[in-house]
DNA sequence: ACAGTATATATGGAATATCATATATTGCGT
DNA sequence: ACGCAATATATGATATTCCATATATACTGT
């Protein structure tokens, strides 16, 4: 069970917050399409992913020589309904808005939505 | 309209995150109900209210010699939601279950809820 | 060997705790 | 009315711990 301070303290930083907004709204991602979408050094996302992992909040898969990203799915109910109000309420602003924009338009995404 | 960011950053100390717990549930209270619930001393509650006050988070208005904080009425919904969520989601757990309990039983109440 | 990803280390800066003290308001005694 | 004490709250100063960033390097799978 995530500890509230940690869940919240995750939430409080940039990076990690847009990946997070990412994953609430795109199931799976690799590192290499987080980059892409936030146009942040790779060491940078790879160690805020890292974070998540440690602090129980994502879960990764590796394929090959990508690791995807995930919600964790044994996140309780109230943290998914706070991830979820969140992106209601933030998804329309900057910088979250661009960053569901540069994704969708990135070429070669290897997990490549089955909707494109 | 307050940043995500300077939100959640608000919400991942535990103090903090347990006088907004009380908040979402008290309406207003005043900083010696907020030490007596917590068991905190009072520079940290002071230091602490002071923070979310700057954040944009709480309200504070003087009566006489108490001060008393409740939530801003002007949170943005999704905090508001995200507030309510995470009280739903923890409120039955240590340190939050007690909180309320010891404020509940605090003698002397200044702002003292008609209820009692 | 190479591409994708992760880790190690160092460093600067921010958050936090603590103690002592300051400020504000009320009430009391005279 | 005035001075003083008591109570509620805030602030300063300092030490310490935590976190982010940058850079370089190592690991993993093809």
């Amino acid at each position: 069970m995530i500890e509230p301070e940690v869940f919240f303290s995750a939430m409080s930083n940039e990076i990690r917050l847009r990946c997070l907004m990412l994953l609430a709204q795109e199931e799976e991602l690799c590192v290499c399409e987080f980059t892409h979408a936030l146009g942040v050094a790779q060491p940078a996302v790879s160690r805020h992913l890292a974070l998540l992992r440690e602090a129980g909040m994502v879960l990764d898969r590796r394929e090959g020589l990508w690791i995807h990203y995930r919600l964790h799915p044994d996140l309780p109910d109230w943290a998914l309904q706070v991830l979820h109000a969140t992106v209601a309420g933030v998804s329309a602003q900057s910088p979250f808005t661009d960053d569901i924009k540069v994704l969708a338009d990135m070429p070669n995404r290897p997990g490549a939505p089955r909707c494109a």
